[in-house]
DNA sequence: AAAAAAAGAATGAACGTTCACTTTTTTATA
DNA sequence: TATAAAAAAGTGAACGTTCATTCTTTTTTT
């Protein structure tokens, strides 16, 4: 098969490439050229891969959001209690935000800009389930509030994303102290008090 | 004076067609002679109001982050209760991020983008001081977690704007009844729980 | 009549993409 | 196993277009 011979690290670099400089410049400064040239590839090259640049940008968001919810879900046991599976998930979250931080970057420079087209971010939003999952059940068992999981989410864990950037801008040091203190929050945000 | 000779109606006018297209489009497909198109004016004309392009974006994050602030804190009270003051700022800045959401769409994707130089962004968060100040109080008086302001921020404002955007979005509806919740998840995060 | 503001046309640079070609890898044949 | 043919992968240069910005001229204001 065709695509499969093509080297799939050529593929990676360009992806690589593609989320750093994306990152440091954003979209609208990052040519084809630039990424062709750090991917070490000429410019034709990157449409042997992609069909174009949206494509290029589609499927490296995909990419890097299929990897963030696997390295949220990995050793998910799905036999915790709400809390504790909570717990796991939300420190496996964190822990991916603030070391792979230039991944996460990137997720929030898409979710928040008209950058990815919108079948790519339907795609993106299919891995949430053990999470949404995991809220359900906290729900029918009374620990988590009765909320809308867009709600729940955006309080027990988009801020994460907010303090990872504030954390790469140098405005904010997030260490294990903080850590634990946010994870406090997130779970005070949405626990049923008392 | 030349510059304030220069009617401030265009300069309005750009700076809303620039609203406008980023939202729409984002800044990557944005080019100055769509702005000026929209606008009702020559491209050239822009740069009697305007540097140049990173100009003409900074101007207008400043103006809109300055217009959030604005209506954020605009009949806020300090003679109210740390509880009291910071129901009466959340629900400003709810309605804000509602009622404006155009606006509130712009300063999302800017503040998660490089789109913005670092000295407007700097000029951008100087307002924030009166709610920086109500937390201050509300942790003297230990009814605020000891937390810093960034993580308050980030667990007891900024879901409001993932909400938002979502809401923008369509994937989810931001009513009254979920407004009061969203406050309430806020409060629950920020305040000293018993 | 002078000055300021605005316009449209023009400009060079930079962009995404394609083209014509070369190199590398695979397959077929002996 | 060696070799030739075919296919696939990769390339640098070039294309047409679009972009931000400027230049020259016209219009408006004082």
């Amino acid at each position: 098969m065709a695509k499969l011979q093509k080297s799939i690290d050529k593929r990676n670099a360009l992806v690589k490439a593609t989320i750093e400089l994306v990152n440091n410049n954003g979209f609208h400064a990052t040519p084809m050229s630039k990424i062709a040239k750090m991917a070490n590839v000429s410019p034709a090259t990157i449409y042997l891969y992609f069909e174009n640049k949206q494509d290029l940008v589609n499927q490296t968001y995909i990419d890097v959001k299929a990897e963030y919810t696997k390295y949220a879900f990995n050793d998910f046991d799905t036999t915790l209690s709400v809390e504790a599976g909570f717990e796991h998930i939300w420190k496996r979250i964190a822990d991916f935000k603030l070391k792979e931080s230039e991944h996460a970057m990137f997720l929030a420079q898409c979710d928040n800009t008209p950058m990815i087209d919108e079948p790519s971010r339907q795609e993106g939003i299919k891995h949430l389930q053990p999470l949404l999952e995991l809220w359900e059940r906290g729900k029918k068992e009374g620990i988590i509030k009765p909320l809308s999981n867009y709600l729940l989410y955006a309080y027990s864990i988009n801020p994460l994303s907010f303090l990872m950037i504030n954390q790469k801008r140098g405005a904010f040091q997030l260490d294990e102290t903080h850590l634990e203190e946010a994870f406090q929050s997130a779970w005070s945000s949405i626990k049923v008090c008392k």
